[in-house]
DNA sequence: ATGGTGGACAATCCA
């Protein structure tokens, strides 16, 4: 069992590289965020043209996440609940055989000072509310993937004490993900790659991030100790890297016997 | 350098 996870920012521009992809390393699941696309806009038939199932919930320009599997995802449901819908276009749950998936577009929280930080930390609160009241984490078998925002180790970021504070590597946001990891998952991507140096996002913005690999881990795959336990190898790809449209986010993905 | 680049979408918002 293959598990990936890619931040695409936006489908349709990055829908050749992830069919690629989908082809050149058959996973059983793809998760996506920042789709950026609204329903009726998402290219499920060219996905399912290829032989794929997708369940999808985005809205126009922002957000938007997908599951893209090869068998079709079950007991499909969005959002944290609670919230008239608000974060449907943020979460996305399926069942996938006997594992539960919980793929994530975490708020980004644009600067240390914004109502968009606070509702950040809000956010991963409820998270934990939420696997809390679905799952039991020494019995069930839990994905949680996706893009966190959140550089949880000074390993996980290019130069730690140069950026921190920072929404994504600051010690309120830290704590606020260590609270809701505390639920009971274990970081699957640590487990297998423990060197230094290993990332998943490099700034556009940066100049020369890329070459210079001032990188940051903040998309996570991690799980609950019976699929924990299960895990075989992590790893981050390349190929998104060198594509025609590059992308500052690289797929990662995770295997399970 | 309060910038930089990229995406969506049509003036800015978001990352």
């Amino acid at each position: 069992m293959r598990l990936a996870t890619f931040n695409c920012n936006s489908i349709r521009v990055r829908l050749p590289a992830i069919l690629d992809w989908l082809d050149q390393y058959s996973p059983d699941v793809l998760a996506l965020q920042e789709t950026k696309a609204a329903d009726g806009d998402f290219p499920l038939a060219e996905i399912t043209a290829r032989g794929w199932q997708a369940a999808y919930r985005g809205e126009k320009s922002y957000n938007g996440v997908a599951v893209i599997a090869r068998r079709p995802p079950e007991n499909v449901s969005f959002g944290l609940g609670g919230d008239g819908g608000a974060s449907e276009t943020r979460l996305i749950r399926v069942d996938i055989g006997d594992i539960a998936i919980v793929n994530t577009y975490v708020p980004q929280g644009q600067d240390l000072t914004s109502d968009k930080f606070a509702f950040k930390l809000e956010w991963l609160s409820r998270l934990r509310s939420f696997f809390a009241a679905n799952f039991n984490p020494a019995t069930d078998k839990v994905l949680w993937l996706g893009d966190l925002n959140v550089a949880p180790e000074p390993m996980d970021v290019y130069d730690s004490k140069a950026v921190w504070p920072h929404v994504c590597h600051c010690r309120e946001v830290v704590d606020a993900f260590r609270e809701t990891a505390g639920f009971g998952f274990v970081d699957v991507f640590r487990k297998h790659l423990p060197e230094p140096g290993v990332y998943t996002f490099w700034d556009y913005r940066q100049r020369k991030s890329l070459e210079l690999n001032r990188g940051w881990r903040i998309d996570h795959i991690l799980a609950t100790p019976p699929l924990a336990g299960l895990s075989r190898a992590c790893r981050v790809d390349a190929a998104p890297r060198r594509a025609a449209r590059p992308s500052d986010h690289t797929f990662v993905y995770a295997d399970f016997s």
